[in-house]
RNA sequence: GUGCGUGUAGCUCAGGUUGGUUAGAGCACUGGGUUGUGGUCCCAGGGGUCGCCGGUUCAAAUCCGGUCACGCACCCCA
């Protein structure tokens, strides 16, 4: 039997590794400027962390955990998502008294135990922000400025779209709930199986199912945006507006459920038609009673996650051609005295910051070439027997094809004025 | 978790329906043509227990069953 990895587990390989770095590298850029720090927090926690967080009827606590027991026997949890734990941190170190504001970011592996297809895996990797403190509205908007920021950055928004809407509070949302239920009961026969169920427990969640008799159903049901209390409609509307003022475009789905209870408010989602059913690229929201539901003070909070295979399939598709690795110098060698004369040459051009290959044997000139080429090397340094006796490299410009004699002492300092 | 589809070299795929001598191609890889020069060209070579297990058969890549993985849809979501 072949080892293998785990179902709905993959490698990220050297081959695509780069596009990865690009993707992480602009969200971290993006986010410092926005005055965020990263922050590292453990994959395993106890599954009360998350059970409470995230709600004990939603599909991921329900049956898409990888919860098993310790040796002592408590239930721990790998992390099916970044908020939570972050707010576990952010209570348990005390975060609120060092500051009124904390900016976090963090990115790292998440688990969820469901039917892998394309963008959609076991073990898969998040970025996500959250903004811990500030409950005002403006807020709000720029961490979905920064997220769109972000898409901007990666060429990413022509294939995005930005859906955003409100969930109400503990004032407006209970209210809207019985108005639903009021709703949907009288047609419950005609709900599917699911959205029966769903009448009870999270009766929001038939608004996003995807039959199509629940759909029509839904289509009349009464919008949470026409029944946000005063705060909540002026909270939304001052979103909206201070997306407006710095270009952000929108649109407005009041549709948008999340699949985690903790959401207040403010709620988005950015989607793609690229990826076929798994659409969400990023998501988040408010959730203004998570710090307090997991023992922390009453503080507000607003955050995303964006998925980063999916970005990498999106990333794919806006510049297929990839970020090849390249190589500054290769050091083709010829001769036993020669390899011995290239490998601290090989070493003293590393010191200065020049990438450098060389072959680790004896290979023929045209196959060290072939490598040089193959690498991407802007330069090749011909080190013979010839060479030696003279004191030099040739140096060829592999662009131009062009050669050069430079003394072997002088090249690295050649090569770096060069470049520059 | 449900349904449907696919699974042959590192990659993309022929062959399979009509079982039958050493299972093919392109790309990639290695070497050579050029005894010291890449990206083009030519030649040669290496690499496959035909996903895995079992069944039918004189004989299975080919037919059947199961299983695993992937893909698509459902579901769910990032």
């Amino acid at each position: 039997m072949k080892i293998k990895s785990i179902r709905g587990f993959h490698d990220i390989l050297p081959e695509s590794i780069r596009r990865w770095h690009f993707i992480e590298d602009a969200a971290r850029r993006i986010f410092e400027l926005y005055g965020f720090s990263e922050i590292r927090i453990p994959v395993l926690e106890f599954t009360d962390v998350f059970a409470r967080s995230l709600g004990t009827t939603t599909d991921i606590v329900e049956k898409e955990m990888y919860t098993f027991e310790d040796r002592d026997g408590s239930s721990l949890t790998l992390r099916p998502e970044g908020t939570a734990g972050v707010v576990r941190a952010y209570i348990e170190d005390s975060m609120h008294a060092k500051s009124g504001i904390s900016k976090l970011y963090y990115t790292g592996m998440m688990f969820r135990h469901e039917r892998p297809q394309k963008g959609r895996f076991r073990g898969f990797y998040q970025i996500g922000a959250e903004l811990i403190g500030p409950q005002e509205p403006a807020s709000d908007a720029e961490l979905v400025t920064m997220l769109w920021r972000f898409f901007e950055e990666t060429e990413l928004t022509q294939f995005l779209e930005l859906e955003i809407s409100s969930l109400g509070d503990q004032n407006c949302r209970p209210q809207y709930k019985e108005k639903l239920v009021e709703y949907f009961t009288p047609q419950k026969n005609d709900l599917c199986e699911n959205c029966q169920r769903r009448l009870q427990a999270n009766p929001l969640r038939i608004l996003d199912c995807k039959e199509k008799k629940c759909k029509e159903i839904a289509a009349e049901a009464p919008s949470m945006l026409d029944n946000l209390c005063q705060e909540c409609e002026n909270h939304f509307n001052a979103v909206k507006e201070n997306l407006t003022a710095v270009g952000v475009p929108f649109v407005i789905n009041p549709k948008i459920v999340r699949g985690l209870d903790y959401y207040t408010r403010t709620v988005f989602e950015v989607t793609t038609q690229e990826l076929g059913s798994q659409n969400a690229v990023a998501a988040g929201g408010r959730y203004d009673g998570l710090v307090e539901e997991l023992g922390g003070p009453d503080i507000a909070a607003v955050g995303f996650a964006m998925g980063i295979e999916r970005i990498v399939l999106l990333q794919e598709k806006a510049i297929p051609k990839g970020f090849p690795k390249k190589v500054d110098v290769f050091i083709a060698h010829l001769g036993d005295e020669a390899r011995k004369a290239a490998f601290p040459l090989a070493i003293e051009l590393r010191q200065k910051d020049v990438s450098v290959e060389m072959d680790y044997g004896n290979k023929s000139l045209k196959s060290q070439m072939k490598r040089a080429d193959k690498l991407g090397a802007g330069f090749t340094f011909i080190l013979g027997e010839e060479e030696l006796e003279k004191g030099v490299v040739k140096v060829r410009n592999m662009n131009e094809s062009s050669e050069e004699d430079i003394k072997i002492n002088e090249v690295v300092d050649a090569y770096q004025k060069f470049k520059s």
